[in-house]
DNA sequence: TAAAATATTTAGACTAACCTAAAAATAATT
DNA sequence: AATTATTTTTAGGTTAGTCTAAATATTTTA
């Protein structure tokens, strides 16, 4: 029972809404997420149901097995992983390496994977601050919290962004906000809930309510 | 105007064809080489011509545009290349590489191979002894010769080998030959032409015709 | 709770990449 | 040169993955 790339993609996009909603995953969802007509995930949801990789009920979602789940999970950490050495290895920047992420996590065989991540250095995060399950499947989870929920007053180290689109990731580039620096949060404009920050103890930048949504800060 | 996976390996197929015998490739070369039936190279024949990468003559065989050339360079360059990669820094052994580089090969993105080749210093052969073409395409050439027309007395390098599956590979590896070894050739027996030699003045083994066919050394 | 709006599925079609069997072209042999 | 053998192409079919348009089911609203 071989799996294609084609259901491999629809597999992480249902592991990934489920993440954020905890209700079944609709079928225009999906159709959303992968960029197609609501008609193709339906054919995809009964081969993936015929292969036990997903709970289809006709008109009421689909949820992942145990094995969708597991190979969804693999799909992320390779990802992940390739999103890593992308980064650390081969020196792109960190909005540049998704499409290519996209295809190397497709690549099939399990030593390469081990064998990467060990090469690595079995890193937990990759260079957005997701974390990356190790080989049994197991996440690591931090209590972050969006920079939007900070108090005035109140400190975070960066370590991790909600959006992963080039656009806003090069706008952090520029303003001087990456991944492991201080934020102190110095003050919040009641008019358009825009917020005025520190940076590592240095320059001070203002964040629109969006840009502060999509950061995470792990508080102190 | 894209090109698929299909295409690609098929260009390859041409490409490698065409190195050895230089007539035109014929439908059945390909198709033996592709393990598929002739009416399928028949169809991609006529795909591939359509694209301009190759020039097709009904029942005449084919040769590769100069795009076409072009684009089967950058795809065994890029084989090679991740080949390396497997071997030099995730340590696989060379008898483990060719599946994993048969999928890397296809993964798109310029910049991608530029800095794998920078990241593993530009090498110039792979670990079967492949010459890797550089980013503009031009190969390496090297003077060597069949370990078989060697004779007693004459030394070479150990620089390549001709077949590339698993069981010979593995084989050389349990008798100690490897690139990079010298063989000293100390006799041939003309009953069968196996040949005996001295491994980096160590050693002393006996290959078989077959064997010493598929070595190739640079004199001296 | 019936009508309207929305979400989902079905029906029917298309393309790439394969296949087998039959037809046609080319090459080899008497 | 005619027959036979081989190679190649054509004809017709299959599957995965996509699409649009139409039909049907569910949900929302009046
Ligand atoms: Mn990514
Ligand atoms: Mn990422
Ligand atoms: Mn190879
Ligand atoms: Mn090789």
């Amino acid at each position: 029972m071989t799996i294609t790339t084609a259901e491999e993609n629809y597999l992480k996009a249902i592991f990934k809404i489920a993440e954020k909603e905890d209700k079944a995953v609709l079928t225009n969802s999906i159709a959303a997420a992968m960029n197609t007509a609501a008609a193709s995930v339906t054919d995809m949801l009964k081969r993936l149901a015929e292969k036990h990789l997903i709970k289809y009920e006709k008109y009421r979602g689909v949820e992942l097995t145990e094995e969708g789940n597991r190979l969804a999970t693999i799909l992320i950490r390779k990802h992940r992983l390739w999103e890593v050495f992308l980064v650390e290895k081969l020196g792109f920047a960190w909005d540049e390496v998704h499409d290519l992420a996209e295809q190397l996590e497709h690549v099939q065989g399990e030593a390469l994977i081990d064998r990467l991540d060990n090469f690595l250095g079995h890193p937990r995060f990759d260079p957005h601050g997701d974390p990356i399950p190790d080989a049994q499947g197991r996440w690591t989870f931090r209590q972050q919290v969006r920079v939007s929920l900070l108090q005035p007053g109140e400190k975070g180290i960066l370590t991790g962004v909600d959006d992963h689109a080039t656009p806003f990731l090069q706008y952090l580039d520029q303003i001087g906000v990456a991944l492991g620096i201080e934020l102190l949060l110095l003050h919040r404009t009641e008019y358009d809930q825009s917020v005025q920050v520190r940076i590592s103890g240095k320059t001070e930048v203002t964040l629109s309510e969006k840009v502060a949504q999509n950061l995470f800060v792990i508080r102190g």
